[in-house]
DNA sequence: ATCACTTAAAGTGTCGACAATATTGCTATT
DNA sequence: AATAGCAATATTGTCGACACTTTAAGTGAT
């Protein structure tokens, strides 16, 4: 919902696109200067838009600011790591949680049938099982949860910081076929509404995540 | 730490405290539309921090921006509250748990000592044990738990939201002699450094309380 | 050579004006 | 009378210029 009507209709919005897609992605570094006039003149906007992005980055986490000084990429640290994961567990294990108890019938299925492809995929080999495979998974439970809140919070801030901490440590994709079967059973509890487990499983996936990170560095 | 060093150093950043307060209090209504012109001269500043402010509301979600239309405050919904509490629960069960592992025992000990003031003053009839204890309770549990990303997403974001809620439903303060019960075990298990614990009780606290609230609607 | 002070440069913060978009009210047509 | 289209108005989005702060360079004294 928040995520695919995700359509630039100011400069600002397009600028602030462009400006995250560049910073996720590393073609702007961590801990790099962002100067306004610099953007400006890269971008061909004027300095107002550069700033009405800059702040929406700094509201995602994405860049900190300082009155007078001026904003900064944020660099990573394990640390930040950490805590970013630590984050992330609280709020996707409500968001299974809740998805246990607001998914409709219909959602459920297809989320069921999303992993019946991945399955396939595996199998014969291909291992297709990655970033884009396992986005789709979280943000449908998510999305299932219900909660505005949840959803913006996750889907349109901890998510692109995380997507950065992955392409600044040079992971292509989460771990695949172990995650595979956590998925599963995150699934499995989804559909018999056990919104307790559902919590407790995707804590732990999350968990094992961060873990299998963490000796990577 | 985030909380207590919040001294504007700009024009925009002051405004943007006044504009906070004047929603978070009830002085603007919820619900009602922001208007840059009539802002700007309201607060004499130019339409342009009048703009960084609301911006910086939109990222504390108290208002809503539409492109080329306006700002609106947010609505009061008891869906919407429901909602936030769900994250509150989430992050703060976190919140304590963390602060389980993470605070010193100089930390603890003032937590405890805050507490014991507390109790004195409830045994002896004073209902001061209002806003301002249980504010300050939850506040040392949360930058106890030295996680920067929970710090300010809880403190510089959804508490502004939840006092909100509480001046639009005219609750005086929080719930009074139970809660302190409540506080007490949570510190009890901090001071044991059993972060499971730890959660689960603030967990149940937070719930508690939005239970509390449900009935009063 | 080092340090304190002054001054120049660069960058951010703020402003007022103009452009583009949305909303309102009116007119005309059926 | 109701509706569609259009004109006028109001509001937001964008821009360039100026003010203020920070930072760096440079000068002089000890």
């Amino acid at each position: 919902m928040t995520f695919f009507t995700e359509k630039p209709v100011t400069a600002a919005d397009t600028t602030f696109f462009q400006l995250r897609k560049d910073i996720v992605e590393g073609n702007i570094a961590a801990g790099s200067k962002l100067s306004e006039t610099q953007l400006s003149t890269k971008y061909e906007v004027s300095r107002a838009v550069i700033r009405e992005a800059i702040n929406r980055l700094e509201a995602s986490n994405l860049v900190e600011r300082k009155a007078n000084v001026g904003a900064r990429v944020v660099s990573f640290s394990p640390q930040g790591l950490i805590e970013l994961y630590q984050v992330r567990e609280a709020l996707e294990g409500m968001g299974a949680r809740l998805a246990a108890k607001n998914m409709s019938d219909d959602e459920i299925a297809d989320l069921q049938q999303l992993l019946n492809s991945h399955s396939k995929k595996v199998e014969s080999g291909e291992s297709y099982y990655q970033e884009a495979g396992d986005v789709d998974f979280h943000y449908r439970i998510i999305l299932g949860s219900k909660n505005q809140h949840l959803i913006s919070t996750l889907i349109d801030g901890i998510y692109h910081l995380v997507r950065m901490y992955r392409v600044q440590l040079g992971m292509a994709g989460p771990r695949v076929t172990t995650a595979f079967d956590e998925h599963k059973h995150i699934v499995r509890a989804i559909a018999n509404r056990d919104a307790e487990l559902a919590e407790m499983l995707m804590r732990r996936h999350i968990t094992y995540s961060m873990k299998n990170i963490e000796t990577k560095l």
